[in-house]
DNA sequence: GTCTATACCAAGATAGAC
DNA sequence: GTCTATCTTGGTATAGAC
């Protein structure tokens, strides 16, 4: 029975080096544009190193997802309001078309449930969900939204809304996404 | 010079034929898992030939995706109300999931100015903010709509909705798209 | 210092677009 | 058939637990 000796100090070096490099390439190359061999190029290993960390294209861009919420977390993390918070990454996304790209792309291929990524974005939508609809109800208790809104159908609302907007705003879009969903926030104010 | 000929009769057939069971193939496959080779078979010709009608994987999609809003058009042409037309598209496409992430898969891609299907995706989102801005305002003077929303932000806020709510649906949401849908226009109605 | 899982590479199999 | 992309196979070198 192999035991299992975990990666050593070297290897998690690189398992960071590699996400925060494909990161920087996808965010201006976008996501079919990058292949595993520039990939593997911009951090100084072969392909096959490369996929040894991460098995495959797929799970590499998987972990990218999952860094750079991580990122957006920690950078966020005085915000407590989610409708804010997803307000200020709607607004972020803009300066990193490639990163919105991996993620559209990415959620719209992860739709079929034999999709690797499947399972990370029925969680990650459930989790949004939640906090939102919960950051819905404290705004109406606070008089910020009118009551006739149902909190978890308004959370699936705002979700939707900031995927939509930020492909379509790939399209010459005249209004900035984060105007548009501010719109909508002083719209269900209570009159 | 070489006078342009055009199609002949049976270049048209058959390229009707490649579409018809292009849509199905890929309705039941999904994008990224469908061929050329796997859709050459289909319609019992070399993948050469295949592309001999449509020059390349991404020209042949973005015809079954007119195709599509073709299909729509006819099917509903009865309905003048581009709001309400909108909304029977989303409940429609409820069952044909591997066309709904063609479309998104393909709309994520095709946010790269340099994509064959940028300038379809431009015109397309163009053309449906427009006709979808004149329905709110004509909503509006009936009676049915805020006047304190602003038509195009609407316009824009519902084609994100609906692509949005569509690759959300495909994990686990509770709520199906055309409620949420609805739950805004009934929040939009003046108090 | 021994041992073995981890880190990595060269070459090639496979498959897809064209 | 050609070109390009992902991923496998089979290997060597090294980190680091004991």
């Amino acid at each position: 029975m192999a035991t299992t000796r975990g990666p050593y100090a070297k290897g998690v070096a690189k398992r960071e080096e590699i996400l925060t490099a494909a990161l920087e390439v996808i965010a201006r190359n976008g996501y079919r544009k990058t292949s595993t061999r520039e990939l593997a190029a911009a951090v100084g290993l072969s392909e096959a190193g490369l996929l040894h960390y991460f098995g495959s294209k797929e799970k590499l861009f998987e972990a990218v997802l999952r860094a750079r919420d991580e990122a957006d977390t920690s950078r966020l993390s005085a915000e407590p309001d989610a409708i804010a918070k997803l307000s200020a990454i709607v607004r972020h996304n803009t300066d990193v078309p490639g990163l919105v790209q991996l993620y559209s792309t990415f959620s719209a291929e992860a739709g079929d449930p034999q999709h690797r990524a499947h399972e990370y974005f029925v969680e990650r939508y459930q989790r949004l969900r939640e906090t939102l609809a919960e950051s819905v109800q404290t705004r109406q208790a606070a008089g910020a939204v009118s009551t006739a809104a149902n909190p978890e159908k308004i959370a699936t609302m705002l979700i939707a809304l900031s995927d939509g907007l930020q492909v379509q705003s790939q399209f010459r879009l005249d209004a900035e996404p984060a105007e548009v969903l501010d719109h909508l926030l002083a719209l269900l104010r209570p009159e």
